[in-house]
DNA sequence: CCTATATCGATACGCAACGTTGCTCACCCG
DNA sequence: CGGGTGAGCAACGTTGCGTATCGATATAGG
């Protein structure tokens, strides 16, 4: 869809992805315009336009870029461990100012946009829902998870109640929540008789 | 803060609040604006100004009129078998278009609108949530439930994943899924030995 | 029953952001 | 050296927001 990638300026496409990141940071979703990118890439709003489909696009690459490899989980053999873990890095995510921003712009966008809802869920959320559920395969094959349970859904259990919480602002993300979580989750997979 | 309610309009705040319906179902978000409103309606835009707080508000209130109030959960007893019950009633209110198109725009309206967001929580979901919860501690109360549970946690645990499935289109709703999230519900807060 | 006044529908306004278009310049490739 | 293409820039029309204003109307209160 984009016009010839070779010609493309390497220059203006980090300037764009820099200056979403800083007014994503700096002003939340209000001051996040494609005019305010623009203006503060010192880029002419076309050359947006051209490469991107709008701005939920340009936020998700410019989350893609600094996005850390490491997508599977750390295996200690101690599955509680390991989940309390991720829980913990993901309720602190959520309770940043900074990264919440972000979220939060995005979701917006996902919320009106179908196409790039499928873009942000294979980017950037299948990876760390993949991380979790190869995991719990681990732990499953070591006799730690009940052979029954539906992998998939266990790691919505884990990923879901943050996103309620985060979405409705029920109550507070603290670190005794997380490891709460973390416990509810073990109950729910842990074998009988364990 | 609205002026004075003495004077207002009963006509014109039901055909505000029908049109808003109307065009949700209809439309979905993109067809949703103040100014639709006021046409389909045949009202003037500041009419709606001075009553409501923006879009979000009036979207509140359509939704709060037709309001089921049944909130609490019936008892059978059998708390799988009403925990299967709420789930099956909210995945099924997810996957049904039009609901799903007036809580996308309800949602959009949170994540940009803090006060909002608190009145959606305690008009719409705290309602709900309290019913869940109400009918865990009469089964922990029965010893169907551990007694360390933490049991808002446990109304997230319910909700959570279905929210979670239902913003990041993962995959379909099933009532077969339903019944799988009740289940693990269940297995987490089940008491050892039973 | 009468009058003051608040709300009504309607319309116009300024603002902000969208997404598009046209211009000119610079660079790459043949 | 000339055609093509992306670059920055500016201007445009459109849409929706939220405010202001205008007679007309309905109602509260005497």
């Amino acid at each position: 869809m984009p016009p010839q990638p070779a010609r493309r300026s390497e220059r203006s496409r980090r300037a764009i992805l820099a200056a979403t990141q800083e007014l994503l940071t700096e002003s939340g979703y209000a001051g996040l315009t494609i005019e305010s990118i623009a203006a503060r890439a010192g880029v002419g709003k076309q050359t947006i336009y051209r490469w991107w489909r709008g701005k939920g696009a340009v936020v998700l690459e410019a989350i893609a870029e600094h996005l850390p490899e490491a997508t599977a989980l750390p295996d200690t053999g101690d599955l509680r461990a390991d989940l309390r873990g991720v829980v913990r890095a993901t309720v602190a995510e959520f309770a940043d100012t900074g990264a919440s921003a972000v979220t939060r712009t995005l979701t917006v966008e996902i919320l009106v946009d179908d196409e790039l809802a499928g873009e942000v869920r294979d980017r950037l959320l299948r990876p760390r829902l993949e991380g979790v559920r190869a995991r719990l395969e681990a732990a499953r094959a070591a006799g730690q998870v009940r052979a029954d349970a539906p992998l998939d859904q266990v790691v919505e259990l884990v990923f879901g109640p943050v996103y309620h919480r985060w979405l409705l602002r029920t109550s507070p993300f603290t670190e005794s929540y997380a490891d709460a979580l973390a416990k509810l989750v073990m109950t729910a997979v842990t074998p009988a008789g364990r």
